[in-house]
DNA sequence: CTTGGGACCTGGCTGC
DNA sequence: TGCAGCCAGGTCCCAA
């Protein structure tokens, strides 16, 4: 399940290998991945086209292309990106491959077919409602406290809202919300400055950490030239439901957030209400 | 504004 | 052993 961390090192994999180079081909093994234009004419527009930089946007990558369009990528939940010579096996699952003009080939694979990709004039159209990125400098306790005090719903779907915060995903929303101590069922607005401030410093160290360690690997999750993560072995709470906490020896809970599985320690985060 | 559900998908797991 | 059915959760969309 590709999150911030994981699209971070896909993206610092791939600049000095990508960047100045072109494109030959581009072929659809399963045409359902692209969502803009046709299939036809995105293969087309892009044969040619020199990927001129690769960046990241909460989850998504984007490479801008000598022809000012972008080719942008979401890997969803099973998605990931292969780099390999063009006489390497294809990978199972391999939906798109793109041709470059050294010889490699850069496929991208998805055994769920969630995945998708766009090539658009503008970005925006895309990831233009995305909200702040959590480790730009912008990104200020006082920031996430305004943030937190606008919404009345859990706290860890806040975290998880793309439109909100970018690249939070399940995953490191639990050991977020762990690192701060703070049951993820709490209503956003209800939280005080001081764990708007701890909240933010968790988010930062939660992610940091992760791009440093390569990632989880969790599922299908792999670096493009095969190297595996190690983040999931760091992890605290996340699915680690029956497992016992780090810090106190509780049994680590599960429970159901917005529809998503969350991993919660209820010694560690234990419901208050602040000032009610 | 918030919440819940369905849709998209398929391998892996559960239970009978 | 086989197979139906559920589950995983990122994102969008619709309804209450």
């Amino acid at each position: 399940m590709p999150e911030l961390p994981e699209v971070e090192n896909i993206k610092n994999d791939l600049l000095p290998k990508v960047v100045g180079h072109r494109f030959t081909k581009v072929s659809l093994v399963w045409t359902g991945i692209v969502r803009q234009p046709s299939p036809e004419e995105f293969c087309r527009s892009l044969v040619g086209q020199t990927i001129e930089d690769v960046r990241r946007r909460g989850k998504y990558l984007l490479f801008p292309l000598s022809s000012n369009e972008v080719l942008v990528l979401h890997l969803k939940m099973s998605g990931f990106l292969s780099l390999q010579p063009n006489f390497a096996q294809p990978e199972t699952y391999t939906r798109a491959v793109f041709h470059l003009d050294n010889g490699r080939e850069l496929r991208f694979c998805d055994r769920r077919k969630l995945g998708a990709m766009w090539l658009v004039k503008d970005e925006a159209a895309v990831v233009g409602k995305l909200g702040p990125e959590p480790l730009a400098d912008s990104f200020t306790p006082e920031v996430l406290g305004k943030l937190l005090s606008q919404h009345n719903i859990p706290v860890k779907a806040l975290l998880c809202d793309q439109n909100i915060i970018a690249g939070i995903g399940n995953m490191y929303a639990d050991e977020a919300l762990f690192a701060a101590r703070i049951y993820p069922l709490r209503k956003a607005k209800d939280l005080s400055g001081e764990e708007a401030k701890n909240l933010h410093k968790a988010i930062r160290q939660v992610l940091t950490a992760a791009i440093r360690q390569g990632g989880a690997s969790v599922d299908t999750y792999k670096r493009p030239e095969g190297e595996l993560g190690s983040a999931q072995f760091y992890f605290k709470v996340a699915h680690r439901g029956g497992e016992l906490c780090h810090n106190c020896g509780a049994f680590i809970e599960r429970t159901i957030v917005r529809g998503r599985g969350t991993y919660f320690c209820p010694n560690c985060q234990k419901v208050r209400n602040e000032e009610s």
